[in-house]
Parts: structure tokens; sequence; C-alpha cells
RNA sequence: GCGGGAGUAACUCAGUGGUAGAGUGCGACCUUGCCAAGGUCGAAGUCGCGAGUUCAAAUCUCGUCUCCCGCUCCA
């Protein structure tokens, strides 16, 4: 089974210390979460998952760790400055909100005229166009909302202002990072030429991103600021669509792996005209976040996007391409970044195939998943986090039964001070074993060593399991290495 | 921005004008010892903030702030 909805994962989140509302004693701040002791553990563990499987555990991958704020000419080129910016219209009569450019679209659609007509305003937009939601044409003024939060470099503020209405170009407006992806694709020649790769080859890179979202929401499924897994994969022109289809699985697979149920995962294809400026063709891994809507459809959103970014990029960042009059595409680009296969003898910009997973949301996945309800013998319901292995925040809990007794206390403490340079071990005496139990199989560790009288006599220990409740007496000379063999399994 | 909901202890919530409560959780001690056992004691809230009405406000009035859900998306 998995949550019932994302209430219960907020509850519990909160509850047991996995995520926290932020700035909380100060009213909090909208759509803003810190992640708790056992949240930065299951944060990290599913990074690090990530980076084992997408560069330790393959022959053609290299990492990177690029700034968050970049030339602003990055920005420019890679046509977020112009695209990442949603111009919205409010219907003054029922208060709907709409993006302008997407009515405006529609309308030109049917009134073919109206493409050539110019319009007052900056954007595109007819005020004649009829709300879809009540009829009327009553619109405010149509507003762009830029997805880039953005500052300014050094202390020249006012300057930096300027800029919100001019298209005076200052070099100290920057701009925090909406995606990690740029960062890649300005490195790539730096990375191909240290690292002596050939193509194809990828680039992985896990970082912060900053979109400032007119609608965030659901929890840590949608913030304003959130953590990017992404991987650039560059392939020669041709060998893309194989490169794509393979990744797709891949990433399908992995997320299977760590323990997501397939029912709650599915592959979305996204139509032609939802495709963003830079992709040939997106395919999306969509998990089951909201199973409590009544819409079936609804229940789906997006965990993971492969998109197909084609040789956008690495073009658009290049110098040497040159337009239909023969001037540079690019003018402030000081490098080409196109490249040479010595095989065929061939020059090309490889495409670029890139798996873009959210940290936040597969968590928020692999929170939701794990969660079950098991009932006690005595009829009690109990809540059991049954994450992988390799997530879970705690590994194992050594807790003594009986802890009126020195000799049992101090055997176990010695147990969990054995076991913490190899796993993340707590130990804990706050309570019966039953209390004990079930507080572990809340936060999702997977098991549980209690050290009893009989240890005293025997050096064995019980290792309990949280997903069978299932007891075996182990050696201790044994624990470590047993312990370490189930949690790879 | 618009619509809806909500702010009281760490959590869940009672409390319709008269000395701030319960359950859970948390801590200490006693007892017990394999699936949230029992007992005793304890810590913990200027009731989101401000003003007003009143002898008296968590409660009534006005204002204000914040959070959550939905609408624009796509990690």
């Amino acid at each position: 089974m998995s949550a019932p909805n994302i209430e219960t994962i907020v509850s519990l989140a909160k509850r047991r210390g996995f995520v926290f509302p932020s700035s909380e004693i100060y009213g909090g701040l909208g759509s803003a979460w810190d992640y708790g002791p056992l949240g930065v553990e299951l944060c990290n563990n599913v990074k690090r998952a990530w980076w084992r499987w997408m560069v330790y555990e393959r022959d053609d991958m290299e990492g990177l760790d690029s700034s968050i704020i970049l030339n602003r000419a990055v920005w420019k080129y890679s046509g977020h400055e112009e695209t990442f910016s949603d111009p919205l219209v409010d219907c003054k009569k029922c208060n709907g909100r709409f993006r302008a450019d997407k009515l405006q679209e529609e309308y030109e659609h049917h009134h073919p005229e109206a493409r050539h007509l110019v319009y007052e305003t900056k954007i595109r937009f007819n005020p004649n166009i009829k709300c879809p939601n009540c009829g009327a044409s009553d619109w405010t003024d149509a507003r762009p909302f830029n997805l880039m939060f953005r500052t300014q470099l050094g202390a020249t503020a006012e300057a930096a202002n300027e800029t919100d209405e001019g298209d005076i170009y200052l070099s100290n407006v920057a701009y925090l990072r909406p995606e990690t992806a740029q960062g890649i694709f300005i490195n790539f020649h730096l990375v191909q030429q240290t690292m002596r790769r050939k193509v194809p080859f990828g680039i992985a890179q896990i970082g912060k991103s900053f979109r400032n979202e007119v609608t965030p929401g659901n929890f840590i499924f949608r913030t304003r600021e959130f953590e990017q897994m992404e991987m650039e994969y560059f392939v020669r022109p041709g060998e893309d669509e194989t490169a794509h289809q393979e990744w797709i699985d891949n990433c399908y697979n992995w997320y299977a792996s760590l323990g997501l149920s397939r029912d709650n995962l599915r592959l979305y294809e996204q139509p032609k005209e939802e495709l963003a400026h830079y992709a040939k063709r997106t395919v999306d891994i969509h998990y089951r976040f909201f199973p409590e809507r009544a819409d079936e459809e609804k229940h789906w959103d997006e965990l993971m996007g492969i998109a197909n970014r084609t040789d956008f990029d690495l073009k658009a960042h290049s110098k040497n391409p040159l337009n239909e009059e023969g001037k540079r595409v690019n003018p402030d680009s000081t490098e080409d970044l196109s490249y040479f296969d010595e095989a065929r003898k061939e020059r090309y910009y490889p495409y670029v195939i890139e798996p873009a997973a959210g940290v936040n949301r597969s968590v928020l996945a692999f929170l939701m998943d794990a969660y079950s309800e098991r009932t006690t013998e005595k009829g009690e319901p109990r809540v059991v986090l049954k994450l992988h292995p390799k997530l879970a925040p705690i590994k194992v809990a050594v807790l003594p039964l009986a802890k009126n007794k020195p000799e049992i206390v101090g055997m176990a403490k010695a147990i969990k001070r054995s076991l913490q340079p190899l796993m993340r071990a707590v130990y804990d005496d706050t309570g019966g074993i039953g209390k004990l139990y079930a507080r572990q199989d809340e936060i999702g560790t997977p098991f549980c060593v209690t050290v009893d009288h009989q240890s005293l006599e025997d050096e064995a220990v019980t290792v309990r399991d949280r997903d069978t409740w299932e007891q075996e007496r182990i050696k201790v000379a044994d624990l470590q290495q047993h312990l370490q063999t189930r949690l790879i399994k």
C-alpha cells in the first residue's frame, strides 16, 4: 500500500522530524520547507543513490558542480530571458487568470488575420478576446511574470533596477539559475577535454535551482527553491532517438528498483504543443501523487522529465553559427562547442538527452510509496515506513530490552558505537521495547538490534526486521557483516 | 491577484464574555521485560498580531499578518 494522500505524509514528516514548515517561528514562509534530521538523511540518500547509479556504475559519465549564479549571457542565449516568462491577464468580471499568450494563440488560430495586428502593449494580446470562463472581454493589462529570480552583483542596486523597464544590458544583473543544465552546457568543452572523453558521454550534476513560480504548493512538490538531479548525455546526431529511449527505460527502472510501485508510476509522452522551446521529444515519468482525487487522470504529476534537447543548447552557446545574413548568432560567446569525431573525421554539435529529476519530488514519492499501516495483534494501527534500505535515514537502532540493567545498557551502547562508522545507527532506551520498535517502524529503520539478558552470556543479539517483524539471533561478532549484507540486498 | 479553509502546548483538537483545558507526545523516577504495558511526578501556551467595545475578551467588532487548498505548470 501507499499513502492515501499527501496530508498524511505532511503530518508524519513534521511529527517525526523529516520536513518542517520553514521560518515557522515568524509565521512561516509560503511553500518553503526545511528538512529536519531525518529529512536531510533521506535527501542525501536519494542523491547518493542517484549519483552512484548515474556516475559510478557507468563507464561514460562525469560529474560536475557548477555555480548557481552564472554570467547573464548564459540565460540570454539559452532562451530563458525570453521564454521563461509567462504573460498573464486577469478577467475583471470573473477574476479568472489566464496565460495571455495561450489565449492569443487560440485566438489567432481562429482569426489568422490577427497575426499581423500590432498591439499597444509589448505582449501580444487582443483585448477583444473573450474570457473562456465567463465570456466577457474585460481584461486587466497583460503582465509578464518572469520565473527567474533576479538579483544584482555588487553594490550597484540602482543601476540594476533600471533594466526593469528598459532594454539596457547591464553586466551586474544576475539570476539564480532556474535549471542546472546550463552549467553543464557551458562546461561541455572543458569536461570533455580534461577528462579526454569521446562522444557519447554524459555529465551529471546535482544542485539547487530557483523558479519564481506563480503557483507553488502541494507540500514539497512544487517549491520556489528546489533541488535537481540532471544529466546531459551527448550523442552524435542521428543516434539521439535510440539513446533517448534507453534513458527513458533506465530512469523508469531506477525508480522501480528503489521501491516505487509500478502501479504508481507511468510514462507520459508530451504532446508536440506542450514541448519546451528546446525539445524535440519529451517523456515524463509520472507518479501518483494525488490518489485521493476523483478524476483518475488528475492522480498523476511529473516526477522526472527526459527530454531530447537536440543540439539547441550547444549551438546557442557557440560563437560560430551564422545567420542567413552571415552574422554571428551569438556575438558574445568566445568558444565553439562543436565536437570533432576523430574516428569519423567529422565535426558536429552533439545532440543532448536530458534526464532531469527533482530531489524533493523524489523524496515525496519515496515517502508516499513507503507508507503503510499494519494492525497489531491487539488491533492497534501501526505506521510502517517501508523505505528501501538504501534510502532509510537510519539503518539500525540498537535497543536494550531492559534499561535498568547497566550491563545490558552498556553492551547496547557499545554495539551502537561499533556500528556507527559503517552506517547510520542510533541508540534508544526511552520506552518499553514495543514502543521502541514502533518508533523505528514509523521512520523506516530497516533493522532493530535488541540486547537482552541472554546476550550477556551468549554474545548474541536479536535482529528484528521492519517489514516482517521476524527476529533472528545473530552473534555480535557477525553483526556488522550480517547487517551490511542485508542493507545492500 | 481571485475564491475557499484555518491560526489555542511539540502534535490532534475542545473551549460562545468570568482564574487557559484534554488526549497523544515529551522528560524524571518506580516497576516490568520482545511489538506503543502500569503507576507517580513534571516541563510546556502573553490563545497569530494590533486596536476597539466591556468591570472583564481565546470568545464580540474592526483592521492586519501568516499558512493551507484550488487557478497559470512541468523537477
